[in-house]
DNA sequence: CCAAAAGTGTTGAAGTTACACCCATGC
DNA sequence: GCATGGGTGTAACTTCAACACTTTTGG
């Protein structure tokens, strides 16, 4: 992916900004990250999807970009996080190889503007892409290395996500139109790393108002076949307009 | 201000990324802002302290260097807010006519990080410096206008501070040494921009147990004097270090 | 003695935690 | 009939919000 040299500058490939995605999704087990096997030989790390801006897009528009040219995601829920970018952030070997192939200026200096997104699992249909040899789930909790200073930037993603579902019910992007409480309960305890009681959690989601109980049960499981749920948006734009901010988890 | 060119690539400013700073002080009446004024002629918006990055410097460190060659300041509390750089976001002429008179690359695509920063105003004293005419202390409730997206920064900076002070005490940052709990309480008042009751306040704070009561009062004030106290950054460090999220306001 | 801010307790309501058993289904 | 996860209530405790009067000083 060299350098777009067409005449307006606006569309011009910047070469000291970049975004990064930490995008998480949901396998009602635990909290997966869509990685990037950059590699020809084994043992390179995974690395977060991303890619340098344009000048003529903003920030929020380049993240929106990367998820759709990734894995064809559009209208994805997106947060930054931050910028990141150490001068000295390029120590591996195999990330200094991996830009001089891939980059028009791999010694750039450059800074990586962070963000992290949440989409439904089963809506990422894996596509060769521009700049993916391959992209697949990996679990949050088995991941020790990443390229560049990705480890950080998920780490930092992690610490965000966990602060912003305190506040607002952004957990529903992770999970399909019907759910369980189940599910909702194992979302919000993945997330948030810790137990949590089953009774209080369910008393207080309902509480919120904010999710509505459908006419239809879970089919063929093993066991007492669970109620199904649906996410009220009316009702939590209506209370994030009048100021609400705590979700006392 | 032009571009130091040096052999070496790494001291060259980085033409596409600067640092912004909101720098926050309180005059135990309310909150404010160090600005800069960069107007030859009158009515030219005030701006954010920031500059271009160097190459050789991470976002923290410029922005460190950022504070301390406008106001001397040294070892202040910094917290990166985000990222802003929308490609149309220098709209305003005099945005346009101020970046000619001071930018080597005028026309380039820049991204801004912000931070804020929490300084005792006492601290601050005016000086001459490279990129500021003139540096002023302004009431945030008073501001209105900004060069270039800085408002939008602003208004970021105060939902950042708004949302941190509930998690950790950092408001000590803007106070002296020793001070009053009525000083603590107008402070909070100040940044969360809604009053508070009195005596609950007192009461959660000193429950909080970081900080201690001096054996010292005020003297010369024209009612009772009141008790000074000072913040014991020990028992904060001791608290944040085994984890708590919650000061309840 | 007056003005000004400091300092102090109680009560009722709301929210939080901890905890154990029965239920409906597929096999 | 058994294994599996679904679903429910209560009691003790903690936290929160609301509220008014007395104290100490300088002038």
């Amino acid at each position: 992916m060299k350098k777009k040299v067409i005449k307006n500058k606006l569309v011009e490939l910047n070469p000291n900004v970049s975004v990064d995605c930490v995008i998480f999704g949901f396998d009602f087990e635990k909290l997966n990250v869509l990685l990037i096997d950059r590699g020809t030989t084994l043992g390179i790390p995974l690395a977060l999807p991303g890619n340098l801006i344009y000048n003529s897009e903003n920030l929020d528009e380049a993240a929106s970009r990367v998820l759709e040219e990734l894995a064809g995601l559009k209208n994805i829920y997106l947060e930054q996080i931050g910028a990141f970018g150490d001068p000295l952030r390029i120590t591996k070997i195999t990330d200094q190889e991996w830009l001089k192939a891939m980059r028009a200026e791999p010694s750039a200096r450059v800074i990586t503007v962070a963000y992290f997104s949440l989409v439904k699992m089963s809506d990422y249909v894996p596509q060769a892409s521009s700049f993916a040899k391959n992209a697949s789930w990996v679990s949050v909790q088995e991941i020790s290395e990443l390229a560049f200073d990705h480890l950080e930037i998920l780490n930092t993603a992690k610490e965000s996500l966990k602060q912003k579902i305190r506040r607002q019910p952004i957990g529903f992007n992770l999970l399909p139109e019907k759910f369980t409480l189940s599910q909702l309960h194992r979302l919000y305890e993945s997330i948030l790393e810790k137990p949590l009681d089953k009774r209080n959690f369910r008393r207080k989601i309902q509480k919120l108002d904010i999710i509505e109980s459908l006419k239809e049960k879970q089919k063929g499981v093993p066991h007492k076949p669970s109620q199904l749920f649906k996410f009220n948006k009316e009702k939590y734009e209506l209370l994030t307009k009048i100021g609400f901010d705590n979700f006392g988890f």
